[in-house]
DNA sequence: CGCCGCATTGAAATTAGTCAATACTCGTGG
DNA sequence: CCACGAGTATTGACTAATTTCAATGCGGCG
């Protein structure tokens, strides 16, 4: 009945740059149980699914498209410091009002689970709480990960970094699919739009990766692409 | 007996500049009771406190001096996550293995818990498995403040934000005291040391901030320091 | 067919980084 | 008590990466 914080799954650690993703996909058949207490909403591109500063009642799950978690400066420059792809939760915390502002990047379809809801649920079922400690400490280890990006990583690093990361998560292979623009995308590698349209033409003209219209990428070397993420 | 994820401290929510440092001390009274299960560690300044990679047994509290957590690019390029100070823990997470490495800025006492007696002494006061998520949670929450601050802000947004932070962790009023090395500062910002030192010189002579050695900065003009923070 | 929004490309400007020299600081030993 | 020296910090000059500003191109939709 206690929440069991050092939970073992029963695997071996997984490489670096399994992390969060591989963690992620185990975790979520743990969370199935959570769909009983949630409701459908569905968004069009580009809509609001909570503001920054709002009161956090609910937790949300995408069940298709994607979102976007963004911050913004005065003067209006902004950070995005997420996409959520399907089976990725957002809001996942217990502090009390939002801490970004959530947006449609396509047309979405979510699952919406009540705070209170769910932590009745824990009660029930102890495992559940685990799990949902499990993915904020996931979420913590990602951030690590884009932090030492933001900071130390180059362009064509964070660009290299930033389709791998994508090719892991939509676990289509060496196909990649973009549905942001790549304003979205400078403004979670801390880029401008134009670098990152610079940086894919440049990628592509060494023949690291193919470009199918603006919203699919193929990994043409893998090995090539890695080790420029990692700067080597 | 549940983890009871959405805890209600009893207090409005926090300015955000506040979010994470005012939470942090709040929680720090609730978790006196781990310290029946914790042991004394003392590290000399520079030396090792664990290296990323290794199987993650324990959490750390700092009692005095102050504490890194680095990660490496294969180059040597270095990235600084977060600075631990006196009441703050250092890998609390349900990971296997820890997610970077922890080094002595300074010496260094810290109180060492061992992550199965924690787990143990949950089941006895189910609040403490509240206050550790809350406290992950947290992490998230300065994670994210931090991704916006690397991503999009310039270097002096990113030192005046970096002291205004440090001052409100030290909770010494306008006194701020820098432990750690122009170098250090640098890879937790994003920057290079030089353009650490210059951009500390400029807000010197601006007369936003006073130095004495250069250990200790004196915020002259805190309105004006606030301001360059927030990139106004 | 012709917008409209986004992407791409080019050229100039700027910020921060790099390389190199000099100056502090603090601890130690004469 | 002062001088020395190692480790940092500061400053300067130059370079390079990325941004900014400005066209131009491309693609889907009314």
């Amino acid at each position: 009945m206690s929440p069991n914080l050092a939970i073992n799954t029963g695997h071996a650690a997984p490489r670096p740059s399994m992390r969060a993703a591989g963690r992620r996909a185990e975790l979520r058949a743990e969370l199935a149980a959570l769909d009983q207490v949630g409701s459908v909403v569905t968004l069009k591109r580009e809509e609001t699914l909570f503001y920054e500063g709002d009161v956090a009642e609910h937790y949300f799950k995408v069940v298709t498209g994607a979102v976007r978690s963004c911050r913004l400066l005065p003067d209006g420059r902004r950070h995005i410091g997420d996409f959520y792809l399907p089976g990725d939760f957002i809001a996942l915390s217990e502090v009390e009002s939002y801490l970004f502002t959530a947006e449609a990047v396509t047309d979405v379809t979510l699952v919406r689970y009540v705070r209170r809801n769910v932590d009745q649920l824990i009660g029930q079922r102890p495992q559940l709480g685990t799990c949902l400690f499990a993915m904020v400490c996931d979420g913590l280890s990602s951030a690590q990960e884009q932090m030492l990006l933001l900071g130390r990583k180059t362009a064509q690093e964070k660009i290299a970094s930033f389709l791998l990361m994508m090719a892991e998560r939509e676990g289509q292979g060496d196909r990649v699919v973009l549905p942001m623009t790549r304003t979205d995308i400078g403004d979670y590698l801390g880029l401008t739009t134009e670098t990152v349209s610079r940086t894919l033409t440049q990628l592509k003209n060494e023949g690291v990766i193919t470009v199918k219209g603006i919203g699919e990428v193929n990994i043409a070397d893998r090995e090539t692409l890695e080790d420029m993420a990692d700067g080597l």
